[in-house]
DNA sequence: GCTATCTCTTTACAAAAACTCAAGTATAGC
DNA sequence: GCTATACTTGAGTTTTTGTAAAGAGATAGC
């Protein structure tokens, strides 16, 4: 299949209904001459003039007629289904840790789905990369250690993960909180099975190393925060997910150690994906429910 | 009318038609990557993509179908008309000068009617340049002084102004060539009002002025050229001009003085009608006939 | 299970196409 | 003749597109 210079035919469609170059460009948004180089080149690769000057306008050729009565539908049936295909966005994939979705991003979905109840949200929850291996997500957020360079087009950074040491005020003996040093003889709750939060925290406030071995653990950060609500000991947990809990007295800061920033969550949008109206739907709205935190 | 990247369509149906996208490299004669490259950013300006892995190959997406349900008619369509309106090549429009018409192409135009009975040929043979203001020419034939430059791809010498002082036998005295120097007491025949082909002549040669005006003054070549077969006095013609005279005897050189470049013909084909095979087979055909001379 | 192979993707760079501004040309109407 | 309108063209710049080569994912055969 043997086609023209397609540009140059789009150009050529317009310039023709209007019979016009300068109110193509205008349509068109470019230069008066960009249009006429166009027109030139169509007229070359056909071998043939599709317009002809007539006296300060311009009118078609036959050739030009000929031409125009094909490409004109033609082109439109593609600008239809063009516009259906980019209007059609009503399905949204959504990769999360478990952990974020459950103490963040569930809690305020619904507010997302008043606001576009035509947007069919799809999440996946997942520890590990392993089940995610394969599929393609539209957005994923993800959390990574190191804030490693600035926001590019594609990644952009959601929240800190600020760690802060928490418990419930029970727990807290005669309404004290715990000195660091102290902590040793306390009961540590680990939200992942590796303790490497914990490990982590300590290392970057020089402390000695923490009875990590004794400590109960859980693989899950919403399981050791219900378990510090319960009194139970000392959970380390990103204080965006413990928002509610600090703000009822639930949990209370455990020691007087401020929290501090280990890393943060990362918005992914899928490239292909990025100019879909429901992920830049979801992606603005999830920036300004952190505002709004 | 809001349309998508036009290449990355027509790579599209050609990708989605083959359901391999190393096939449409092949078929558009461009490497893989620039496929891949295009199947990306048209995904991207739909988000959504129109192709999916499956094992070694792909598979079209349901929005892929959808769009190439709708693009390759439409495209199709387009590649219709264009292959018709490249091929209507059957019109031919031609400027000459009258001189040249008459002593060189209409004598050979038969036999290029011959060649490509199919091809319309339009001849308008002008002396002035008023005559032709304001219409286009597919070709146009003219004759220049300074050889400017090298051939460009729409001008080309097709061959040179060999000037000769000829008459006819008869006019010799006892067979005798004319001496330069007695040029001055024959009857000079002018091509044209204004005897600037002899001026010229005689300044390339360095002769004293000749007498322009006891000459016999022609409009055209042409009658200059009967009249000295006529033996009526010298003519300066164009060697091309009267080959066959030469050939015959009808005419002979008047002098000792060999022909002299002053100028030459050349072809100017309109761009826009470079493509056409109408054009081609013409000034091919030109060219072949200058080569048979 | 390992390797060879097929196919799409990506990166860095090169080539080509398209665009713009501004000056140029042509026509129409006052 | 002068001015306003429109298309054209030249020169330079920007943007797009393409290429080559290395990479990554997956299958098929040994």
């Amino acid at each position: 299949m043997k086609l023209p210079p397609l540009t140059a035919l789009h150009y050529f469609t317009s310039a023709a209904t209007h019979l016009s170059f300068s109110q193509a460009a205008l349509e068109l948004h470019v230069s008066e001459g960009a249009i006429s180089r166009q027109m030139k080149l169509l007229a070359e690769y056909y071998g043939k003039a599709l317009f002809q000057k007539s006296g300060r306008g311009i009118i078609l050729t036959s050739k030009g007629s000929l031409l125009l009565s094909v490409a004109l539908p033609a082109l439109e049936d593609v600008a239809v289904v063009s516009a259906q295909l980019q209007a059609a966005s009503t399905q949204l994939t959504i990769n999360v840790t478990t952990s974020f979705a459950i103490r963040w991003l569930l809690p305020k979905l619904a507010s997302f789905e008043r606001l576009y109840p035509q947007i069919e949200v799809q999440l996946q929850a997942s520890s590990s990369a392993e089940s995610t291996r394969g599929k393609s997500f539209d957005v994923q957020i993800n959390y990574q250690l190191q804030s490693s360079g600035a926001a590019k087009k594609h990644r952009r950074k959601l929240l800190d993960e600020r760690l802060l040491a928490v418990c419930a005020p029970s727990y807290l003996l005669e309404g004290n909180i715990i000195n660091l040093s102290q902590l040793h003889s306390k009961k540590l709750l680990l939200n992942e099975l590796t303790g490497r939060d914990w490990r982590l925290w300590s290392e970057l406030l020089n402390l000695t190393p923490l009875p990590i071995e004794r400590a109960l653990k859980f693989e899950q950060d919403d399981v050791a925060i219900q378990t510090a609500v319960a009194g139970l000991g000392v959970a380390l947990a990103n204080t965006a997910y413990i928002e509610r809990e600090l703000r009822m007295g639930s949990l209370v800061p455990a020691t007087s150690q401020q929290a501090i920033v280990v890393g943060a969550h990362y918005v992914n949008v899928d490239p292909i994906a990025a100019s879909s109206m429901a992920v830049q739907a979801f992606v603005d709205w999830l920036f300004s429910e952190v505002e709004n935190d």
